[in-house]
RNA sequence: GCGAAAGUAGCUCAGGGGUAGAGCAUCACCUUGCCAAGGUGGAGGUCGUGGGUUCAAAUCCCAUCUUUCGCUCCA
């Protein structure tokens, strides 16, 4: 555990010392649970985003792709369940420290009383024999009477607070019932707090005319709500998929563990519109399909597995995750969910508009199944790194610190080392080199200090080509090029290089390994 | 949000009432022909922020912000 806490603070800093990722603000001391991606950061979440684009849109011929806006009609957010299902009240109580949700403690507490009715009305029964008259008993009888009308007035006052909001009335509403905490049993209670998931913001230049709008919590919405004009445009056939990635933004009461889990984050979501009752098949297709994808990147095939999740959402009728072994412990990395034609439906009946598709071979209409894949881009980088970076013990007694990112999302593909930097001809070769790379990989140039060195920068850099020109590649053209993970050097010729390095960085050949 | 710990140079940290230190990194020059830490010199910090106590606060007290861990929540 100290030691996982241990290698956890080590890829933070790390990301830092490096420049792959920085708290934002920082100059003004941070924001909680933001952060920006640095120079290096930025280009190895491009190349994973880029990995997953040709994996899903290029490789797929009946999947394409979309950007929908960060802004959509605020309907949309009915329509999903976003606003109702994401506005709960909550109270905490300060002595078990156990949250509850309010509304839900006001119900319960009106349902113990219902029950102590119910209870007077079984006595009664027993009591009266076949001479009871329920109804008469209810309407007279003073204890259900006092009670009934208890009931009704919590039931007033619970309306009246969840309508107007307001918090402070509603934690006067629980200390008036007295309501304790089934753990602690003490009223001690902290103030009424309500978490909305999503971000609100304003549209309109004048506050007056301003619309009330939401950053969107998820990608998905963009893709149901363009289904149609995609479909069409598109001329697709179920089955076919849509795929996008982008931000989305959640107020999490919990934001933590770096990148993990932030307030803004980026998906990289693909739903794919199948006819209804094949989304078993095509639920099973996925989740295979998407765990090759992530093996092909060898970071380790224990360092996945499955979770199926028994508690499905209100859209779903099977989901699973696709776990990874982070630093602190498996989580969740990738989501499959089969989301039934909840969304279209619901689109459907708050826009008025029919998004339902014509099976021509069926000759019939129907509003397809959706199946979904959505993947965290932050969470697959924090993957990706956390599991690159490696301290090893080699055999001179030193450690090296070393970053083995897979070469496919390397930031930078190789470094180019004159041997010796006096020596002016070495320099200019060099650079005549980068020169040619550049056009087809991403490449640096390092002349300071001894080369071993900057091999080693190169290394917790995580660039997986050294190429060292010497004096001999003044005269044969040739160079040595240092493999990251092995150390290893081999003597090849410059015309050579491209290809060397394209065989190991190429997506293609990565993407093959599926 | 609650509890605990922490915040001093880019990184890792020491110091602990009298106005700042180390190692590494960085920059310049020298040295260096293949796996980090050889030389010389330089730059870099009002010790998270704000207040209080004191003749004097990085050091003590309070508040606040941020981070980490644990709870809690999670589409």
């Amino acid at each position: 555990m100290a030691n996982n806490d241990d290698k956890f603070k080590k890829v933070i800093s790390h990301a830092k010392e490096y420049g792959y990722v920085f708290q934002s603000s920082e100059v003004y001391d941070g924001l909680s649970a933001v952060y920006d991606y640095a120079q290096n950061g930025v280009e190895l979440k491009k190349n994973i985003r880029d990995y997953w684009w040709k994996a899903m849109v290029q490789m797929n011929d009946n999947i394409v792709g979309i950007d929908a806006a960060i802004f959509m009609h605020p309907t949309t957010w009915k329509a999903s369940g976003h606003v109702d299902a994401f506005n709960d009240p909550l109270i905490d109580n300060k002595d078990s420290k156990k949250r509850y949700r309010a509304d839900v403690l006001v119900e319960d507490f009106r349902e113990k009383i219902l029950q102590k009715i119910n209870k007077d009305v079984a006595k009664a029964k027993k009591r009266f024999g076949d001479a009871f008259d329920e109804n008469e008993f209810r309407s007279t009888n003073g204890n259900v009477l006092r009670r009934q009308k208890q009931i009704d007035d919590i039931t007033e006052r619970l309306t009246e607070v969840q309508e107007e909001s307001d918090l402070a009335a509603f934690k006067q509403l629980i200390l008036d019932l007295g309501i304790v905490c089934p753990v602690s049993g003490s009223k001690n209670w902290t103030d009424v707090k309500q978490f909305n998931l999503m971000f609100g913001t304003k549209l309109g230049a004048s506050a007056e005319s301003a619309m009330d709008l939401y950053l969107r919590p998820e990608t998905a919405q963009g893709i149901f709500v363009n289904f149609l004009n995609v479909q069409k445009t598109g001329r697709m056939k179920i089955p076919f998929g849509i795929a996008q990635t982008g931000k989305a933004f959640r107020n999490e009461i919990v934001a933590r563990q770096f990148i993990f889990r932030m307030r803004e984050f980026e998906q990289m979501e693909m739903q794919f519109f199948i006819k209804p009752g094949s989304q078993g098949e095509w639920f099973k297709h996925w989740k295979e399909a998407r765990l090759k994808w992530h093996l092909s990147l060898g970071l380790g095939e224990d360092n996945y597995r499955f979770h199926d999740h028994e508690k499905l959402a209100h859209y779903a009728d099977a989901a699973t995750d696709i776990e990874f072994r982070f630093p602190f412990g498996f989580k969740e990395l990738e989501g499959i969910h089969s989301r039934t034609d909840f969304d279209l439906k619901q689109h459907e009946a708050y826009s008025g508009k029919k998004l339902q598709y014509f099976d021509h071979e069926d000759n019939a209409n129907y509003t397809p199944y959706v199946l979904e894949t959505s993947i965290g881009l932050d969470r697959m980088f924090l993957a990706v790194f956390s599991n690159a970076l490696q301290e090893e013990e080699l055999e001179n007694n030193t450690t090296r610190t070393v970053l083995k990112l897979p070469a496919v999302l390397a930031p930078t593909k190789a470094a180019i080392l004159p041997l010796v930097r006096k020596d002016e001809a070495l320099v200019k070769l060099s650079k005549q080199i980068i020169e040619d790379l550049k056009w087809d990989f991403s490449v640096t140039y390092d002349e300071k200090d001894a080369v071993g060195r900057r091999y080693r920068r190169q290394d917790a850099n995580g660039t997986p080509f050294c190429i060292t020109v010497d004096g001999e590649s003044l005269e044969d053209n040739t160079v040595t090029i240092r493999h990251r993970d092995t150390m290893e050097q081999q003597r090849v010729k410059i015309d050579d290089l491209k290809a060397i390095i394209k065989k190991e960085v190429d997506v293609k050949e990565w993407l093959m390994r599926m």
